[in-house]
DNA sequence: GACTAAGTTCACATACTTGTTTACTTTATA
DNA sequence: TATAAAGTAAACAAGTATGTGAACTTAGTC
């Protein structure tokens, strides 16, 4: 089980409705912990996402735990943000 | 040169705006040429996806034409509806 | 335990996407 | 050319994500 996994039972533990999703299918549930490694391996903290968007941790800490539903273009500036970028593809 | 760049070529005759755009290289510009291909490809047209989604039809072709700025879960919904779904990846 | 940095959650205001209707344009067929 | 089907566009209402600040929790260090 790699992190990314652990990550997700600790996460189903803690937020029935997480977990509910999740187990759903949902793909939207896991963009949110992408974004949370990505930045994490880019070694920056929410506050310093959340300066480089002009914005404050609180707004980077709901894409992290809550990205049920968000705009494509904020996932795309957090990527940047982090040094990444979003590939989409219509399977 | 493949069906899509024709058709980009053909949009960025017609639509400065989004040539400028398209030659940034931003991404989002081209997700609408893709659903409009899986579409066509599914055989249905604007209206019968709207049908599915309960919406309009001039609602299919904004996104279609206008996906500078969605929400996922309206991508994932007209993914779905074109008997496809939508990969993301953080790269 | 006390302290600090980092992260989370809530509530409200603001900004933006989507729903909907209507009218117009394009495409294809005869 | 005439007609119908398909697609596009604009405008306004309605719904929803994001901006923001404050209070709270967690993790780590001393």
């Amino acid at each position: 089980m790699d992190d990314l996994d652990k990550y997700i039972e600790k996460r189903k533990k803690k937020s029935p409705k997480f977990a509910k999703n999740f187990d759903k299918g949902y793909e939207q549930f896991k963009i949110g912990v992408l974004l949370k490694q990505a930045r994490q391996e880019a070694g920056l903290t929410q506050e310093q996402v959340a300066k480089k968007l002009h914005t404050q941790k609180s707004a980077i800490s709901r894409i992290e735990n809550h990205a049920e539903d968000i705009r494509l273009s904020t996932l795309e500036n957090f990527a940047e943000a982090v040094g990444r970028h979003l590939k989409l593809e219509v399977a």
